[in-house]
DNA sequence: TGGAAACTATACGCGCAGCGTATTGGATAA
DNA sequence: TTATCCAATACGCTGCGCGTATAGTTTCCA
């Protein structure tokens, strides 16, 4: 199967008509009709029952053009999107932020920021699961915040924005709530949410492994607004940092024993490749008052 | 644009490595290779960051390869039309949730389903910006809950679940929410925060565009959680569903002759190709009371 | 640190897929 | 009948995309 025998057979559907589908598609009828056949000889079956002025698709032809028109769809958003990167004027600044961190304290930043730089607009977006920095070399975003990474790369500045501790989350009625600091073993009663979004999961869950806490949770979830509002209504309970966006009803306790840290970082490219405009924002975020 | 292209660069595009994919392609590396070089030379930008073992799409590869992969299953619907495979009893149920959905109203739900359905376990997804139902098609989830999309798809079974109202959101200390309700015009004094993820965003910058009231906002985002801050801190106001999550700190208000309205439903395959357990899960939640 | 391995790009020649021109075969209308 | 419209066939040609071979880089590992 061609895409010239796609658009081919959608002007087809249109005409009726092989001779007119053939000018309409800018090939001769004799191309237009071996493309047809093709079409069919690969498929099985006629799309077209030939009749003169009287033709009609068949059953599997209107089936056909309708998957061929989606085809048709997504060849033209293909060609939109490739126009919209290449136009792209790069005043918009595509900042990439992890799932887990929150907003807190980035509005007044980004404020600043927007407040320095009057001609730019900042475009955030969320970092997916299987990204890291380097869609920032790729170019897909101009600047990314997240916890350090362990490996460091070469190609990309990287600025220390803060340093956050893991806490336990749960319901403020929950009994674990009434201590101002948990015990790890403690948690091993009480149902656990995953949080696959989190960068931190796999030490979070050899950190208890390794205690022979096995934690067993039947509710996963990349969504973090959904894991916190089944923690908020006491279902279960979770692990998160410590500056994590949280939802009403929700609160935040240390545990006892629990050490595990993170950096939080802001990385783009470093050297000549980046625009003005990344460099002044990764400046900002480096001399930025984090407290 | 050629068929095999589009099959080579989704090749290229899992694998990141061009040896690979010509592999997976059946072809040779420099075919892989040269047709890749082509379909960049025709959009007119690069569709994959090259550097090793650490290659990476780029923006652009990343929208090409979505719309591609709708190309691929349209393809495939053809080719699949009179057969449909049966899918495997899945113990893991796959259900994704649009962006936009809260998981205020369904944390209920799932314990509900859990309990009735002890063999299962439930798997939550973020819908990705650039998926809809297909995936559903195509079987990537089982289940899918989304605004109502305005184009009905036969194939799937639609159950509605509730409807919403949008929403005036603001911070609690902001001018516009001392009143009970906040008439149209009064938006235009204050900056507005554009949700990228919303599937009502064309209609909504469409409705006050048609009033004059021309919105233009500096900061976007499709990250909920960040816009809400910014909002909950009194920086801007922002448009959104009314049962959504909120921050602590957002208020939301109605709009006075702001009648924008959506439905949630969740889709899954219809007939015979879906699962006793799919076909429970909608069932139970058709047959839930959302109030 | 140097050599092997992995990976991508270039060079070059070839085969055939799909094209156009010309033509045939059938159906329909006047 | 003749004129017209339409699809299919015949046939030669061109170019596109393929494979093999190889060069140019980067990464890996001892």
């Amino acid at each position: 199967m061609e895409l010239n025998q796609v658009s081919y057979f959608i002007n087809l559907a249109e005409t009726l008509n092989f001779t007119a589908a053939a000018r309409l598609s800018g090939v001769s009828q004799p191309s237009l009709t071996r493309a047809i056949r093709r079409l069919e000889d690969e498929l099985g079956g006629p799309l077209i029952y030939r009749d003169g002025k009287n033709s009609r698709l068949t059953g599997l032809g209107h089936d056909v053009e309708a998957e061929f028109r989606r085809m048709v769809v997504a060849m033209k958003s293909v060609r939109n999107h490739s126009e919209h990167w290449a136009m792209g004027g790069h005043r918009v600044l595509d900042v990439a932020v992890a799932p887990t961190v929150g907003p807190k304290e980035f509005t007044a930043f980004f404020e600043s920021a927007l407040a320095e730089m009057p001609s730019i607009e900042i475009k955030l977006h969320s970092l997916q699961s299987n990204e890291d920095t380097s869609e920032v070399l790729s170019g897909k975003y101009h600047a990314c915040i997240m916890p350090r990474e362990t490996r460091p790369e070469r190609k990309l500045d990287v600025h220390p924005l803060f340093r956050e501790r893991f806490v336990l989350g749960c319901s403020a009625n929950h009994p674990l709530a009434a201590n101002e600091i948990v015990r790890g073993e403690d948690l091993l009663e009480f149902p656990f949410v995953d949080r696959l979004k989190c960068e931190f999961r796999d030490r979070i869950l050899d950190h208890f492994a390794r205690r022979d806490l096995l934690m067993r949770p039947r509710f996963r979830s990349d969504r973090e607004d959904w894991v916190q509002r089944v923690v908020a209504d006491g279902h279960a309970i979770c692990i998160l940092p410590e500056r994590s966006p949280t939802v009403q009803g929700l609160v935040t306790r240390p545990i006892d024993g629990f050490v595990l840290e993170r950096e939080v970082v802001i990385a783009t490219v470093s050297g000549s490749t980046a625009t003005v405009e990344i460099r002044n924002i990764a400046q900002l975020a480096a001399r930025y008052e984090w407290n």
